[in-house]
DNA sequence: AGCACGCCGACT
DNA sequence: GTCGGCGTGCTC
C-alpha cells in the first residue's frame, strides 16, 4: 500500500492551490525530503510536507498521483527551515510552495540523479574545518561589544560608526561561536553584491577558503547550488549572502549577522515581500541563535525595538585609528548665487585636496545627465510615453531613457510637438556633474603640475562585466582625484585615499511623500562621510561637505556629527512614531481603464472589514494611485490596510485572500499583497 | 506561473 | 483549408 504525502509545489499566490498536494509515494518519506512530482502536464520540484499544513482534503482518491521522484542523497530540509518558510509564508500572505521553492537553488530541478550525485560527492570532498587566523586584538568598545554578545541572548543591534571596526566584532562572533561548536555555523548578511567581495575577503582570510561561500543571485546556477549544498551539507561554517540568504539551509545554524541593517534592500519587492533583517531575527529565535543587526544608521524599526527592549543595543561610537568622523562642513545654499551647483568655500576644497594629491568624492544620487529635457517654447519635456514619469537625458549615447521601464529613444533633434530646436536639459545627474566639475576644475593641478583627473562611478558606468572592479582599482590606486557618483559609491568601499566628500544637491531627495525620506538620506550622507578619512594619517583632515537650502538638514547633520547619536533618529523617532503599526499595502496593478476597479475593490474591501472585522480594528483606507502612477503601461495603484492589532491584520489578508480569488475581474489586473512595506 | 484547450483572422 | 493570436481554466 503506497503512504500519502503531503508535498508543497511551486505554485504562485495567483493560483488557487492555497497549500500542499496529495501524493503517494511506494516508501515513506520524511518531511523535509526533495522530490520530482507531476503537476498537470508538468513536472515539478517539492517539498515533503508534514500532514498537519497541508490540510488538502483528497475529495477523490484516485485523483492522488504517485510522485516522479526523490532527488537521492539530499538530507531533508530541517523542522525549522520548514517552519522558517510557513512562517514567512503565512506573515507575507504567499503559498508555502511558493516560498519554499523560492528559496532553493533552482537547479535543483534541472539535474538527473547521476549529475546530482557528482555534485554532492564534490562538495564532501571540499568540506574542511575551519581554521582561525589569530585575531587583532580589539578596541574596548569592540571588547565590550563582544562580551555582551557572549553574555546576553540578543538579538544585538550593533550600533558602530562608520570606521569603528563592526566587521571585526562580527568576525570574532563568529569565531568564538566557531570555538565553542566547530560544526556550528552561521549566515551572514549583505545587502547588495557589490559588498560581498570585500568582507567575503576578509572572511576568507580569517577563517580559510572552505569555511566560507557566497549565496546571491548574480552567482551562476551551478555556483548556487554548489554554495547551497556546502551550507545544507553542513560543510560551510558562514554563508555570506544577500537576502536570500536568509532561507539557506543550515542544519547548525548557531549566529546570524546582518550587516548594514537599516538597508531597503533587504525587503524583498516582488513574489514574497519578506524583510530578511526580519526574518533573520525570526530564525534566530527559533532556532536559539543569536542575530546582530549592525548598522551606522540603525532604521527606524530597529530603534523602535531597541526602545522596547527587544534589541540589546551595543554603542560603538568611535572610530579606529585617528578616532575622529570627518568634520562636517555645511554650506547654506540660500546665501550662495541662485543656480550654482557647487559654493566657493566647496569648490575651493576640492582644489586644495587635488594639489595636495588626496581624493575628493562628490556623491550626487541621480545617473544621466538630466532628469528632463525640456522645449524652451512649448511646455513639451522628455515624459515616458509608457510611464507617468519623465525619460532621463544621457548625453553619452545621446538618448532619452526611462529608468522606470527601460524605453530608449535617441534624443530628438527639435521639440517633437513645435519643432523648436532649443530643447534643453532641466536639472543634473551625474554625467552633467562630472562635465561641469571638468569645466570648473580645468585649471586645477595636482603635484608635479599634472591636470586633475575626474571619473564618474554609476550604474551606467559599471554596467559591463568586471567594470566596477576595474573603477574600484584606479580610484584604490589613486589615479583618480575627483570621483562623482550615485549612492552606489557609499556603500562599502574602503577608499584609503578620500579626504573630502561631498553632498552637492541632497535636498532634492526630500521632495517625497516618503516618510522614511529624511531618514535614508541622513543614512547615505552618514554612508558617504563614512567614505572619507578612513586611512589614520589623513582622518583628522578629513571633511564631509553638505550644500544644502534645507534647515533641518542642516540642524541633524551638524549634531550628529558632533554626538554621534544620530539625531534624525531621535528626532524623526518622536515626531513620528516608526511603523509599529503594521501597516500591509494591497499593490494593485492594472491595465488602462482599471480604476474604476480600484474604487470597487476598495468598496469591496471596506465591506469585507466590516463583516470579517467586526470589532472594527482593521482600518481599510481608500485606493491611492502609486508614486510613479504608470509603468510599462499598467495602472498601478495601492490601498492601505492599517491595525493596532497583528493577529486582525493576519487574521483579516487571510480572509481576504480567497474572496479577491473568488472576484476573477475581467481583464487583466493583478495584485500583490505587501505586509510591513518600505515605502507608504 | 505554466500549459492546456478553444474559438476567430491571414497565409502555403 | 491550416497556423496562430491570446482569453479562460486547471493543476493532487
Amino acid at each position: 500500500m503506497d503512504q500519502p504525502l503531503q508535498v508543497v509545489v511551486p505554485t504562485p499566490a495567483h493560483s488557487t492551490i492555497a497549500s500542499a498536494l496529495s501524493y503517494r509515494s511506494e516508501l515513506p518519506l520524511a518531511p523535509g525530503s526533495l522530490v520530482r512530482v507531476p503537476l498537470g502536464r508538468r513536472e515539478v520540484c517539492g517539498v515533503v510536507w508534514e500532514a498537519a499544513a497541508g490540510g488538502g482534503e483528497i475529495t477523490d482518491a484516485a485523483a492522488i498521483r504517485p510522485i516522479a521522484g526523490v532527488l537521492e542523497g539530499i538530507p531533508p530540509l530541517s523542522a525549522a527551515w520548514r517552519q522558517l518558510v510557513t512562517f514567512a509564508g503565512s506573515y507575507y500572505q504567499r503559498g508555502l510552495g511558493e516560498v519554499a521553492l523560492a528559496a532553493l537553488p533552482p537547479q535543483l530541478r534541472g539535474l538527473d540523479a547521476t549529475q546530482l550525485a557528482r555534485r554532492l560527492r564534490r562538495v564532501r570532498a571540499a568540506g574542511a574545518a575551519a581554521k582561525a587566523a589569530q585575531p587583532p586584538d580589539l578596541t574596548p568598545e569592540q571588547a565590550q561589544a563582544l562580551h555582551h554578545i557572549e553574555e546576553e541572548p540578543g538579538p544585538f543591534l550593533l550600533f558602530g560608526a562608520t570606521g569603528s571596526g563592526k566587521t571585526e566584532v562580527y568576525l570574532q562572533a563568529v569565531q568564538r561561536m566557531l570555538e565553542r561548536e566547530p560544526q556550528g555555523q552561521a549566515p551572514v548578511l549583505v545587502p547588495e553584491i557589490n559588498l560581498t567581495p570585500q568582507l567575503q575577503a576578509r572572511f576568507v582570510e580569517r577563517f580559510g577558503e572552505d569555511a566560507v561561500v557566497a549565496l546571491h543571485s548574480g552567482m551562476t546556477n551551478p555556483q548556487r547550488l554548489r554554495s547551497w549544498l556546502a551550507a545544507h551539507l553542513g560543510q560551510a561554517r558562514i554563508v555570506l549572502g544577500t537576502r536570500m540568504a536568509v532561507f539557506a539551509s543550515m542544519p547548525r545554524l548557531r549566529l546570524v549577522v546582518v550587516d548594514e541593517e537599516h538597508d531597503p534592500s533587504y525587503k524583498q519587492q516582488e513574489g514574497a515581500r519578506y524583510s530578511a533583517r526580519d526574518l533573520a531575527v525570526y530564525r534566530g529565535r527559533l532556532e536559539g541563535a543569536k542575530v546582530i543587526p549592525g548598522s551606522a544608521t540603525p532604521s527606524l524599526e530597529s530603534w523602535h525595538a531597541c526602545d522596547r527592549g527587544r534589541y540589546r543595543c551595543l554603542e560603538m561610537p568611535s572610530r579606529i585609528g585617528a578616532g575622529v568622523l570627518p568634520a562636517v562642513r555645511l554650506v547654506n545654499m540660500n546665501h550662495q548665487p541662485k543656480r550654482a551647483l557647487f559654493s566657493a568655500p566647496l569648490l575651493a576644497a576640492i582644489r586644495d585636496r587635488i594639489a595636495r594629491g588626496e581624493q575628493s568624492l562628490v556623491f550626487l544620487n541621480r545617473r544621466g545627465y538630466a532628469p528632463v529635457l525640456a522645449c524652451g517654447a512649448c511646455d513639451w519635456k522628455s515624459e515616458c510615453d509608457h510611464c507617468s514619469a519623465f525619460r532621463v537625458f544621457h548625453k553619452i549615447d545621446r538618448t532619452l531613457r526611462c529608468h522606470h521601464c527601460g524605453f530608449t529613444e535617441r534624443v530628438p533633434r527639435a521639440c517633437p510637438k513645435c519643432g523648436n530646436v532649443d530643447i534643453a536639459p532641466l536639472g543634473r545627474g551625474t554625467e552633467r556633474l562630472e562635465e561641469t566639475l571638468a569645466e570648473l576644475l580645468a585649471d586645477a593641478h595636482g603635484p608635479g603640475g599634472r591636470p586633475a583627473r575626474i571619473a564618474r562611478m554609476d550604474a551606467d558606468s559599471t554596467r559591463q562585466k568586471g567594470a566596477l572592479e576595474e573603477q574600484l582599482a584606479q580610484v584604490h590606486a589613486g589615479e583618480v582625484d575627483v570621483l562623482v557618483g550615485t549612492q552606489m559609491v557609499t556603500k562599502g568601499h574602503d577608499f584609503r585615499r578620500i579626504t573630502l566628500v561631498a553632498a552637492v544637491n541632497p535636498d532634492s531627495a526630500l521632495f517625497s511623500s516618503d516618510f522614511r525620506a529624511p531618514e535614508r538620506l541622513f543614512s547615505l550622507l552618514m554612508q558617504a562621510a563614512g567614505r572619507a578619512g578612513r586611512d589614520a594619517a589623513h582622518a583628522a583632515a578629513s571633511e564631509m561637505w553638505v550644500q544644502t537650502g534645507t534647515p533641518s538638514i542642516r540642524c541633524s547633520t551638524r549634531s550628529s556629527a558632533t554626538t554621534s547619536r544620530p539625531s534624525p533618529s531621535s528626532s524623526s523617532r518622536s515626531a513620528r512614531p516608526p511603523p509599529c503599526r503594521p501597516s500591509p499595502t494591497r499593490r494593485c496593478c492594472g491595465r488602462k481603464r482599471a480604476r474604476r476597479r480600484w474604487r470597487r475593490s476598495s468598496a469591496t474591501a471596506a465591506e469585507a472589514a466590516a463583516e470579517l472585522d467586526p470589532q472594527g480594528m482593521v482600518m481599510v483606507y481608500a485606493p491611492v494611485p502609486m508614486g510613479v502612477q504608470r509603468v510599462a503601461n499598467v495602472e498601478r495603484a495601492q490601498l492601505l490596510v492599517e491595525s493596532s492589532s497583528r493577529p486582525a491584520l493576519q487574521a483579516f489578508l487571510s480572509a481576504r485572500q480567497p474572496r479577491l480569488h473568488a472576484l476573477r475581474p475581467r481583464g487583466l489586473i493583478r495584485w500583490a499583497v505587501d505586509v510591513d512595506p518600505l515605502v507608504i
